[in-house]
RNA sequence: GGAGCCAUCGCCAAGUUGGUAAGGCCGUAGAUUGCAAAUCUGCUAUUCACCAGUUCGAGUCUGGUUGGCUCCUCCA
């Protein structure tokens, strides 16, 4: 397996912490608010790159946090007028229920900041103890950078500029402008405070953003004396503070990296802009799920390597679903029946472009080469039992392997198609199957437009006239 | 202002020890079909934003130009 390492900049053969194993950690949702798209394909990249090394044989342990306390969530809170546990559990909920949606396997470890706060303090008060991080008057707590040598080893910035400086939040009591809180103090009553005045030498108050990641890393996973984990995992956008400012945590309280190698999946764009929030331009998970298949959306999104930007649109998403279809359509053609076992030299080829950091671009074109093959032999020989069973096998591989293909493919075709309009269509069929017999094409013709204006489209083969959903 | 990434056929997109351009969509010619659809076959970039350089040889390395994106502020 290669991986392309975000630090050191280049791909590096993996090798695990502990052989056979290996721990990934992947930066979540903060759940204040919907999923959109780039959620996805940051779960997507991650799910990619869990099924690849549980089909090279690892055995795959992978943590996926949800930020359930900071400052946005405080002030939706305030907003709604509902608790915060009911806020972060609804989208906690939808957040899961979408990526079910998108095939991704739910992660092992899907710890919460509000449920790791134990953690949380003891680190920060070793921070403290080490005098790595101080304590402001107002019960605040700041990491020293300057107290951690390898400070920018993660994200390579170095010193800091005017036009930096002037946009980072004010704080004359920050010994250093890079200095990032640790733990928030309570400042109103309004606020939601955390009690660790008895059991910590740093007021009440709530973690900062950065210490959760470090701190459930610790608690959840067991290193050797050099790595806590072997990678870990999330957007471009976290490189820098957020990466940077966890390993520094990281590396100071515990005197070893936290992560081997780290890895960074590329934007959603719209329009060649980077969705998000702030600039109003987000593609709700929920909405995108209104319109098209689940299975469909994975595969697109997952059509580009994961470090590239991607850029949304909704023609590329029709030629991501035409390209799925034709996999159905060859399932379609050997189904019903039995798997017998993959073709050897497919799942390698396979398995070589996954192991050459997630190379799905040559994984689709093998398959689009696998479904080519297939059908040119079967029209060669349509009794191909052997062959069928083969085909059958390899696209379970696919399903496991990548998340797509794994529908019973007759269904796969008539997603949206509901009892009612499914009857119409079947005896809209016979009466067009007996007008053939009767050679009235003229008629047959007539039937067949009405069909495709309910939508479906319909092949005539030697088993009969088969349907599908335009 | 500082830092980084990217630029390959009409569209999407592979191509990291430099060796002579994957795949998909679209288009097009044919096979098949009552006609379609689906499927199959053939065709579809002497060329990789531009300029200069290194080299026997560069999309792939170096320098520059232009254009786009991202991070430095919450963000996947």
């Amino acid at each position: 397996m290669q991986l392309f390492d975000s630090v050191q900049k280049t791909k590096l053969p993996f090798e695990p912490i502990y052989d056979g194993k290996v721990s990934i950690y992947v930066c979540g949702p903060t759940v204040y608010d919907d999923a959109h798209l780039g959620h996805a394909r940051a779960s997507l990249a991650f799910d990619l790159l869990s099924r690849t090394f549980k089909a090279l044989g690892f055995q795959v342990t992978m943590a996926k946090n949800f930020t359930d306390i900071d400052d946005k969530i405080i002030k939706k809170v305030e907003e709604s007028g509902k608790s915060m546990k009911e806020l972060t559990s609804f989208y906690i909920q939808r957040y899961l229920e979408e990526m079910d949606a998108l095939g991704i396997a739910r992660a092992d470890i899907e710890p919460k900041a509000t449920e790791s706060l134990t953690a949380i303090e003891q680190m920060i008060q070793i921070l403290i103890d080490k005098d790595i991080a101080y304590v402001t008057s107002t019960g605040d707590v700041y990491f020293d950078t300057s107290k951690d040598s390898a400070y920018g080893n993660i994200s390579h910035r170095v010193a800091d500029d005017k036009a930096t400086l002037s946009r980072v939040e004010h704080n004359s009591e920050k010994r250093n402008p890079k200095d990032f809180a640790l733990w928030k103090a309570c400042k109103g009553s309004d606020d939601i405070c955390f009690d660790t005045a008895s059991t910590t030498s740093f007021s009440s108050g709530r973690p900062g953003w950065h210490i959760e990641c470090s701190a459930m890393i610790e608690k959840h996973f067991k290193g050797n004396e050099q790595y806590t984990i072997d990678i870990h995992g999330g957007g471009a956008d976290l490189l820098f503070p957020h990466h940077e400012n966890e390993a520094a945590q990281s590396r100071c309280a515990t005197g070893h990296e936290l992560a081997k190698y780290w890895m960074h999946n590329g934007f959603v764009q719209i329009n060649g802009e980077k969705m998000s929030k702030s600039l109003g331009n987000s593609f709700f998970l929920k909405d995108a799920l209104k319109v098209y298949d689940g299975e469909v959306l994975r595969y697109y999104l997952n059509s580009v390597y994961y470090r590239n930007d991607f850029n949304f649109s909704e023609e590329e998403l029709q030629t991501s679903k035409k390209r799925l279809d034709k996999l159905y359509r060859l399932k379609k053609r050997v189904s019903p029946g039995k798997s017998s076992s993959v073709n050897k030299e497919f799942k390698k080829a396979l398995l070589d472009a996954m192991s050459d950091d997630l190379n799905i671009s040559i994984s689709l074109s093998l398959i689009d080469e696998m479904i080519a093959t297939t059908n040119d032999a079967l029209d060669a020989n349509p009794k191909d039992k052997a062959l069928k069973k083969e085909t059958l096998a390899n696209i379970e591989f696919i399903d496991t392997l990548l998340g797509f293909g794994g529908k019973e493919p007759f269904s796969y075709f008539q997603i949206g198609v509901d009892e009612n309009l499914k009857n119409k269509i079947e005896t809209l069929i016979s009466e067009r199957t007996k007008a053939k017999k009767e050679k009235d094409f003229a008629r047959s013709d007539t039937l067949r437009d009405e069909i495709l204006e309910l939508g479906i489209s319909i092949m005539d083969t030697a088993d009969g006239t088969l349907w599908e959903k335009a």
